[in-house]
DNA sequence: GTATGATTTCTGTCTTTACTGAAAAGTCTG
DNA sequence: CAGACTTTTCAGTAAAGACAGAAATCATAC
């Protein structure tokens, strides 16, 4: 009944340090990534130096050939990179330091996965509908307009994604700024003002 | 050994239709959501009209505590909401129309279940690294550049959702037009021009 | 109150995904 | 090419999530 906890590296980390990589883990999740990735990334992340798979598999206290199968799944979102270290034969791999760099990859894979793949769904199935008149106009018009969205949403990342990261920081902290600037003159609604912001549980 | 598949009000549809809610279920995986969830979804957004929970049940072919959770789940996203039918003490649900404004909504739950959770994670390793010795300073460096990132992120989406979705969709439209305009003349990068795009699989 | 119909909660089953440990494949060195 | 070292693949196990069907709760009408 005793509750075998493995002893990792990890315990001897700040705590701060620590929490991190933990909470960190847990939180991909959220964001549709399993533990092990989340936390490798989270590590290489803070740890700010190559580390080879034995050392990771050791710091994290996972399995060597999950560490193998989370550093290619990191590859893939090109957020971690490998670093030949010279007089070692191992694999090195460091994280993508710039978080507006690594923003930019992630975001370039979630377009691949996410948009594309509903863009071709959408056009299939208009296809289909077109001529069948067991398909009524409403009908039609929805897919329509949930293809135009997900298009007009295709391009405008393809365009946001060329944008150097500076550039794109400094619009982003613009924020509702850039609405006034453009000359968009429609008043902003004055909504969700009375609400207590930043109330954390 | 023989398959049993059965049979739903789903097999009566045009096969656009068809495809739109069997895909889209399917797509719900890549977004997070599972493909019940997706399936109503899908279904309510292309009947276009007030259903009750037992006729997507029997449409979709999925149990009837399937679809009530279901349900829940997307009213907690904002996307479906409750119209009762005078008459019917049933529950009806339709579907936003509006897919900018269901493309707010996703965006508003996301951004509090995704990135105000993350915020309060580096916040929290932040003030435990405070005044630790063992935490180095690039470590401290880059748990403060994930966290200004998150909190700009984070006004961003505020802000960014209040703007009402005329102006948000002509923003959009505009794409890297808007760079230029606001007059951050660096020179875009002509990289990726040589791919061939749309090479549909 | 009881009866009827609608919805939610609960429990167990099935499916999917994550993960481990071992075996296989690959790579460099001498 | 032998031998040591490194990485990947594979097969089985464990954990998590999705789902069905039954039971319980809730709401309305009478």
């Amino acid at each position: 009944m005793t509750e075998i906890t493995k002893i990792t590296v990890l315990d001897h980390m700040p705590p701060a340090t620590r929490r991190f990589i933990l909470q960190w883990g847990d939180m991909g999740s959220t964001w549709g990534v399993n533990r092990s990735v989340a936390q490798i990334h989270a590590l290489l992340y803070i740890g700010a130096r190559p580390m080879h798979a034995e050392e990771i598999a050791e710091t994290l206290g996972i399995a060597r050939s999950n560490v193998s199968n989370s550093l290619k799944e990191l590859q893939s979102w090109k957020i971690i990179a490998r670093t030949p270290l010279p007089g070692d034969r191992r694999d090195y791999f460091v994280a993508e330091a710039d978080v507006w760099e690594m923003a930019m990859r992630i975001a370039a894979v979630r377009k691949q996965r996410e948009i594309d793949p509903a863009l071709e769904t959408l056009s299939a199935c208009l296809e289909e509908a077109d001529g069948d008149k067991d398909v009524s106009d409403i009908q039609r018009q929805r897919l329509e307009d949930l293809r135009a969205f997900t298009l007009t949403m295709d391009r405008w990342y393809d365009q946001m994604l060329n944008v150097p990261t500076p550039v794109l920081l400094r619009m982003v902290k613009m924020g509702d700024k850039v609405v006034k600037l453009l000359g968009f003159g429609q008043k902003k609604k004055a909504k969700e003002k009375k609400k207590t912001k930043n109330q954390a549980a």
